[in-house]
DNA sequence: GGCGCGATATTTGTCGGACTATTCTAGGGT
DNA sequence: ACCCTAGAATAGTCCGACAAATATCGCGCC
């Protein structure tokens, strides 16, 4: 298992410096710095500014156009795109909104993605796991118990026990939604640490789901994650409703 | 109107230099003519092959990375990622897919998200629906009615209404994956013109998902639009095992 | 003989500047 | 009042050089 010393979010785009600039004008944007329309300074001065090459900065902006985020045309410059061409699902633009704290909304519409998908990949994975995936979910399970969600390495499980559901589902477009799942996954945790009276134990939860996986029963699976991601939403509801009491 | 010569696929990413070639860099990598593990041809060569300069081959490779295909480093070159780190429903990799004909698999995979997806999305669409956007699918729907799928504005209208029954769900982050649906949409239409025998008229089943929402009904909604996707995928399916009868 | 460690070569990364293509705008002509 | 042309602003493309990272190989040490 590598090493997870970074907390993402910029971990491996922003190592070259086109990946960094990409990574701020992106958090820029997501965060509503740059309202949609807005058009962003030329790539003379936008470079100078920044301190980078005009080169640099032009991939950046290639990165941002290719995940929808802005539109470049001559004379006219480069433009931050309607939201709906965000492509909100892309890891790196949700490791951009997650950089700044999310709305409460999106958070909201993260977690209604979660309760279609999730179920329904749970029926599918309990139908198609192969053995070495079953006992990735075990393994992932044993870690969360023992870890804790406390702990990054149980948060970390946590979240691999939810991936390997999605890639039990033999179904490589689907798979691709784990970037979501995984966030959403990990913000729920973090809303519930924040008041850590609310935590309830996560545990029996997830062993149902992969008990019906492991069983084979589609429809208890469903079920059973329908369960869970049902109570995760309520917590993390609950803690967002809640005032902060955090530092 | 535009022209509509080119089939999409390339239409607005293609446009300048460094997005037709980003395009068939990518067409080349998801039609499995570069496998993942590969190594591309270093910049230097790569750019003399394709007489463009070095800056226009790297912007294409900053895009291809952005949408997950390819990672570069130093010393080790630009290698085509594994399949899972591919950004499937990104929408120009999703065009690039059906550039050159998706397999079977692909096409049922996403035919497997869009049972789990646009049941739901219906439900919600019930709930949510503001009066423009019930408007905007019954005009949809009546123009696809009266072109028919023969003809593309016909086609254009049936991914109109289910684009619209995404957006109706206010959700953002599930309305990113109308360019996937939409991508589903449009295939099982090719695929069924091919067998102009088995064409079954697909308007009832889309009238009575337009009523439910209409009507406000969730459940209704959610059933109308399982039989619709299912009957969709059955007759796409009986279109690919029957033999080909095109030229 | 094995193992670490540093030199080296290869490749991407960054830089700066020049020229081109596109397209919005404003002004002048019809 | 309209069209059309000229100009200006901006992204797009090209070039050539140097910097940084890193896999690999060979040397020397243990």
């Amino acid at each position: 298992m590598s090493k997870a010393k970074e907390a993402d979010g910029g971990g491996a785009a922003s190592r070259r410096i086109h990946g960094s600039i990409a990574r701020k004008l992106g958090v820029a944007i997501v965060s509503g710095q740059h309202q949609p329309g807005d058009v962003l300074t030329n790539e003379i001065d936008a470079s100078e500014q920044l301190q980078v090459s005009r080169s640099v900065y032009r991939e950046a902006i290639r990165i941002l156009a290719a995940k929808g985020l802005v539109e470049s045309r001559p004379k006219t410059g480069t433009r931050v795109s309607a939201r709906n061409r965000w492509q909100l699902l892309d890891p790196d633009v949700l490791a951009w909104f997650f950089e700044s704290e999310p709305s409460e909304d999106f958070l909201r519409e993260l977690y209604e993605l979660r309760m279609i998908v999730e179920p329904a990949a749970a029926a599918l994975a309990a139908q198609r796991r192969d053995d070495a995936q079953l006992e990735r979910m075990r393994a992932a399970l044993v870690v969360m118990q023992h870890a804790t969600l406390a702990s990054e390495a149980g948060r970390a499980a946590d979240r691999d026990f939810h991936d390997t559901v999605l890639e039990a589902t033999s179904n490589a477009p689907l798979f691709t939604l784990s970037s979501s799942i995984g966030a959403a996954v990990r913000w729920t945790t973090i809303f519930k640490q924040r008041h850590s009276e609310l935590a309830r134990d996560p545990m029996p939860d997830h062993w149902k789901v992969f008990d019906a996986i492991a069983a084979g029963r589609p429809d208890q699976a469903r079920e059973a994650m329908e369960r869970l991601v049902t109570l995760a939403l309520e917590d993390t509801r609950a803690s967002i409703d809640a005032p902060e009491d955090r530092v």
